[in-house]
DNA sequence: ATATAAGTGCAACCCATTTGCGTTACTAAA
DNA sequence: TTTAGTAACGCAAATGGGTTGCACTTATAT
């Protein structure tokens, strides 16, 4: 499925209404290897795009299942896209994350599996993160 | 060793002042079963006890080996209590974190230890985090 | 005692995120 | 194709956690 059957396959089926900006914010999302924050997306687009919007628009693709958040060096708001197992209100988020503390991204580490228990010592777990800090790869060879 | 001799102990150790608020905000801690915001020591002092007091006291705190720094459901700065390990400038912290949905608290789970990998397809692995959501031994049986 | 430096309170500031509101522009139904 | 309904927009103002500058106070060491 190319990008355009996909943005409207999914606004659609999410009653998102297709805007030009937010067409251009999932292109923005399908088209970045990493992670975004609400201030790196307001640099992709013009001053006249207010942050409002930008905010708006992430929540609401969050809901609609198209992007998730993922954990930010500066507890920054920051997203990701998500696989296709996601659905609205119920994202399935089973790799774990890890942050620069050079270049400041943040990468999913897709084949870096979660521990699937369920509960320890009577906490009842429903979702479990690990989020690791370090040097990337890129960063560690310049 | 009781408390007001682990605060002279470790106070004096580090450089820290014993000014009374420092001391009442250390047993604070010291009495805490869980973790505390800002907002929340707030709560236990006078209105005349600024925030920038707090702030910067929670700073040294953890500068000094006392407290670290802890997740929290809200994005909020929230501290606990450390072990003897701690060190000032190097915490020990080989244990996972739970947030409570219901009471938002924030647990150290002692007995779930991290792992110990220190590289991970060429990512290097400074800290490790574990973070589970759910809810807790006592919200669940409300 | 006195000097020094840590700690305090107050006010102002920073900055990410949120909210209110009147307007615009998709979308679906007539 | 027009039209009504509502999602989304832009703008401005507010919110709120956290920080900073500064003058004043207080603990501590000599």
């Amino acid at each position: 499925m190319d990008i355009q059957n996909l943005i409207d396959n999914t606004f659609t089926k999410y009653g998102l209404k297709k805007t030009i900006f937010r067409k251009e914010l999932f292109k923005l999302f399908y088209d970045s290897l990493n992670s975004l924050s609400a201030k790196e997306i307001s640099k992709q687009f013009s001053s006249s795009t207010d942050k409002a919007s930008i905010y708006r628009a992430l929540d609401s693709f969050e809901k609609s299942g198209l992007i998730h958040q993922v954990p930010d060096k500066n507890n920054l708001l920051r997203y990701s896209l998500c696989k296709s197992e996601c659905k609205p209100n119920h994202h399935v988020h089973d790799h774990a994350h890890f942050l620069c503390s050079v270049c400041e991204e943040t990468f999913c580490l897709d084949d870096f599996k979660l521990p699937t228990a369920k509960s320890h010592n009577g906490f009842l777990i429903n979702e479990l993160k690990i989020i690791m800090e370090g040097t990337c790869v890129s960063c560690k060879t310049i």
